[in-house]
RNA sequence: GCCGGGGUGGCGGAACGGUAGACGCGGCGGCCUCAAAAGCCGCUGUCCGAAAGGGCAUGCGGGUUCGAUUCCCGCCCCCGGCACCA
């Protein structure tokens, strides 16, 4: 059922004449030539959809259309806007599902496109369809793999055995991000580690740029900081503390730890290495080997998320081997224990138990001796611990460097240690390589060939794509080898350097490279020799501004920019920031949370659409909470905008040639003011608040308006209901798009000015009354007439005056006592 | 525990340190109609008051200021992310 009023407001029909009519006219598609030509480009992205077989929801509708309505805004301030879009339709999501149903993914994604594009279509967004891209279509990952390859002959990809997350009921091997709070995302059962040889690629070569670049990028603060806490630096000083024999004399190894507080050193009781750690076989005791062994076993089994189930018990085994604390000269034992990881750091502590509180529940766990070396103000140096302290103070117990202030002795004391020659300040990071591997089906394989005699050789470019088989039995198996390795016919071939009989990987490579450098793609999506072209590039690139969701702070958004710099480094691209401006769009809340398939809550959008028409569903969503923010989604609500929509349309179909009323006309030109202003910052839902106003304000009374009043307000409405604007630009007589030209209306400051002003009169800051005062009248005028209204005297009466304030247009404030 | 973001009417939300609650939803009353829907007009934070007017109100407690939703200090609660990172 479709809501159509008598005055000729036909949302389904003029969605469908204009969404026709742009494609006709070509409105929002450019050819090669239009994007070497434009002029004043403005390169709008939004993040493409991975194309489920649901189609869009209504919260992947919200972020689009605020991306879209940016882009279209940007269009009527007049520059050229490449607004593409594209599926990243390549994963394990996909490939999931499509086992579930037992349909092969080559059949599935297309169908699903299909569908993805009618919704986007039918939505109104300003795509180019001309420059779509698909990231499963061999002529796209082609240079998926060509990225691969820049790096791999950089050095920038090495393989490496490494852990990966494991899920034993699914079968497969899960990225970190499918892994959540320790569980399968899918069916929810405890991960576990494996170990498997895998492509990484050296991201944290560029750990200090990717942080240091964030200083100078237009993005949410919310997401800086995401990636910032992502890469983590951190600073203090890796030590080395030889190991001694039995007799207490070196014995020529040394175990390397990394500290943040090396100012603590002569709080160091005892060492950890983690049970990975390649000293554990050397530094312990033949009578330990057994106890020892059978930690590293069970330890070796749980992976991350198991040591972090374990509510953070601690648990250890002593080694029987020791060290020298190189700052005390004792002998400290060393033991192994798993809440130290062997991922971060050096894989190994010293243990300060007084200052760090891990290291402190496991020292009273296990008896191990709690020295002081920090005292707070109240303290003294024999005062026991409690609980570790971590508090400021001076130190104690630390020899030379007694009562120095802890926020100097870092510094003092890494000077001293680096004198004495065991150890040196040190920045580490938190961040990782990035894991590319995938022993999965649904991917682009990565395109690496291995020969006995060569050892891995990169496909040579000529040869690109690495097609992808199709295979049906593609269902990923315990054994941890893709489903790839099954097929020898595919995976046979001739080493490219030697010609010898080799072997293809048969891994397929991380959806997060797909999407790691699309934007660069599209506008030079049509071209098929190159990944994209130089001239273009130069012209659109980097993108101007980039819509998102949060969610991919810092993993698309990481590494995406890592990918930009390596192409820079290599001469590919002259910037290394790809996206200038990003914005996180806010997400749309139904009964309570947040809208996901597994919740329940999912609202689909074709009906509305339906019932309401694209413009008005927009209009709503962007109304109903700031975008940064988003909002509670209630189907009532959807009845301010709906009603709004159809009376500008009655308004302006029936507005009569004329002047502009000069009251109105202010209000428009104010109006005009707080949507220009508003819409620079996404501020949509109080532009939209603004032009509702503005249309009370011409109604009112019931009076006719005229075109001249109404028409700066359906070019302001243009971004958010699009066809509407068109249908009625072309209505009051101009000829073509209303986004073509330039036509946002322009702020006229003599127009807005008002000649009268509402003063509020306070006494004591408490409001007494309000008067009305001509706008340029002077305090004395608007202070005497303040002064003679009846409740400002009663307020007045038997006081003294103190002060008189005075805010020009705005308030007078008598101070009495 | 750490890092973000928030707490404002019945609801979603507005407010350069300057009349708190714009705009909208919902509710109430009215017009139109045989009736309903749609549309239109008015009212709508709360308490006292017939009214004029006054008191109380932006999570809680302090502070700065002529004036604080806004700035500062200390708490409480909610949402999101990270989490044994040495």
């Amino acid at each position: 059922m479709a809501h159509e009023s008598e005055d000729g407001y036909v949302p389904s029909a003029v969605e469908e004449k204009w969404q026709r009519t742009w494609e006709e006219r070509g409105t929002n598609t450019f050819t090669r030539e239009q994007l070497e030509n434009a002029k004043d480009p403005f390169y709008n992205l939004m993040m493409f959809p991975y194309p489920s077989a649901e189609g869009l929801h209504v919260g992947n509708i919200y972020a689009f259309t605020g991306a879209d309505v940016h882009g279209r805004y940007q269009r009527l301030l007049g520059k050229t806007v490449f607004e593409p879009i594209g599926f990243d339709a390549f994963g394990i999501h996909s490939e999931n599902f499509a086992l579930k149903v037992g349909t092969h993914p080559m059949d599935l994604i297309p169908s699903n496109v299909k569908n993805f594009t009618r919704q986007l279509r039918r939505i109104g967004g300003m795509f180019d369809w001309d420059h779509v891209v698909d990231t499963t279509d061999p002529s796209y990952y082609k240079w998926t793999q060509w990225v691969f390859l820049q790096l791999f002959n950089a050095g920038l990809a090495e393989r490496k055995e490494a852990p990966v997350n494991w899920c034993p009921s699914c079968m497969t091997v899960l990225a970190n991000e499918q892994v959540i709070g320790g569980e399968c995302e899918r069916c929810g059962t405890a991960v576990e580690q494996r170990r498997i040889a895998q492509w990484f690629f050296r991201i944290t070569d560029y750990s200090q740029r990717l942080l240091d670049n964030l200083e100078r990028l237009d993005w949410s603060d919310t997401t800086k900081k995401a990636q910032s806490n992502w890469i983590g630096r951190s600073t203090g000083a890796q030590l080395h503390f030889p190991v001694v024999d039995r007799d207490g004399n070196e014995t020529g190894t040394s175990v390397e730890v990394y500290t943040t507080r090396p100012d603590t050193v002569f709080g160091a009781t005892y060492m950890v290495l983690s049970p990975e750690h390649p000293l554990v076989e050397k530094v312990t005791d033949d009578g330990l080997r057994a106890p020892v062994y059978a930690y590293m076993d069970t330890a070796g089994k749980k992976d991350l998320v198991a040591r972090q189930k374990t509510d953070k018990t601690k648990t250890g085994v002593p080694t029987g081997g020791f060290c020298r604390n190189p700052a005390t000269g004792e002998l400290i034992p060393i033991w192994i224990a798993d809440y130290v990881l062997m991922e971060y750091g050096t894989g190994a502590i010293m243990a300060v138990p007084g200052h760090d509180t891990r290291d402190f529940e496991f020292a009273q766990a296990f008896d191990l001796p709690i020295v002081r070396v920090v005292a707070g103000s109240d303290d003294d140096a024999e005062t026991p611990l409690e609980e570790a302290y971590v508090g400021p103070g001076r130190l104690v117990n630390s020899g030379q460097f007694d009562d120095t202030d802890v926020k100097e002795s870092v510094e003092k004391v890494t000077a001293w240690i680096a004198e004495s020659g065991w150890g040196d300040a040190k920045v580490n990071f938190r961040l990782h390589d990035w894991c590319i591997s995938r022993q999965r089906y649904w991917g682009p394989p990565i395109p690496v060939i291995y020969c006995e005699a060569c050892g891995p050789v990169g496909v040579p470019e000529d040869q690109l794509p690495v097609v992808l088989p199709r295979v049906e039995d593609f269902k990923p198996d315990d054994s941890g080898i893709s489903p790839l390795a099954r097929v020898e016919e595919w995976y046979k071939t001739e080493c490219p350097t030697c010609g010898a009989e080799a072997r293809r990987e048969t891994d397929v490579s991380d959806t997060f490279l797909d999407s790691g450098w699309y934007f660069i793609r599209y506008p030079s999506a049509d071209f098929d020799d190159c990944p994209f072209d130089e001239a273009i590039t130069k012209k659109w690139l980097p993108v101007d501004t980039y819509i998102g969701g949060n969610e991919h702070a810092v993993l698309h958004l990481l590494y995406s920019r890592f990918l930009t710099m390596v192409l820079k480094d290599l001469g590919h691209l002259d910037f290394e920031e790809p996206y200038n401006v990003f914005r996180a769009h806010g997400l749309i809340i139904a009964d309570g949370a947040k809208m996901s398939k597994s919740k329940g809550n999912v609202i689909v959008p074709d009906p509305i659409i339906e019932e309401f028409g694209a413009d008005t569903f927009r209009t709503y969503l962007m109304f109903l909470g700031p975008f940064e923010e988003g909002g509670d989604y209630r189907p009532q609500g959807i009845q301010g905008p709906f009603g709004f929509l159809h009376r500008l349309w009655d308004t302006v179909v029936s507005a009569g040639d004329g002047h502009a009323d000069p009251d109105v006309e202010r209000k428009v030109h104010q109006t005009i003011e707080q949507v220009t202003e508003q819409l620079a910052n996404l501020g949509y839902n109080t532009s939209i608040a603004a032009m509702m106003e503005c249309l009370n304000t011409i109604r009112s009374g019931g009076r006719a308006a005229s075109r001249a009043e109404v028409e700066p307000l359906v070019v302001m409405i243009a971004p958010f209901a699009p066809h509407m604007a068109e249908e009625l630009w072309e209505r009051l007589g101009h000829e073509g798009s209303v986004f073509d030209g330039g036509n946002w209306p322009e702020f006229d400051p003599a127009k807005a000015v008002e000649n009268t002003v509402a003063i509020a009169i306070q006494v004591n800051g408490k409001l007494r009354a309000t008067i009305t005062a001509a706008a340029d009248a002077s305090e004395e005028s608007v202070v005497g007439e303040a002064r003679a209204e009846d409740n400002v005297v009663r307020h007045l009466e038997d006081k003294t005056e103190r002060r008189v304030i005075y805010v020009p247009g705005r308030l007078v404030n008598f101070v009495v006592s």
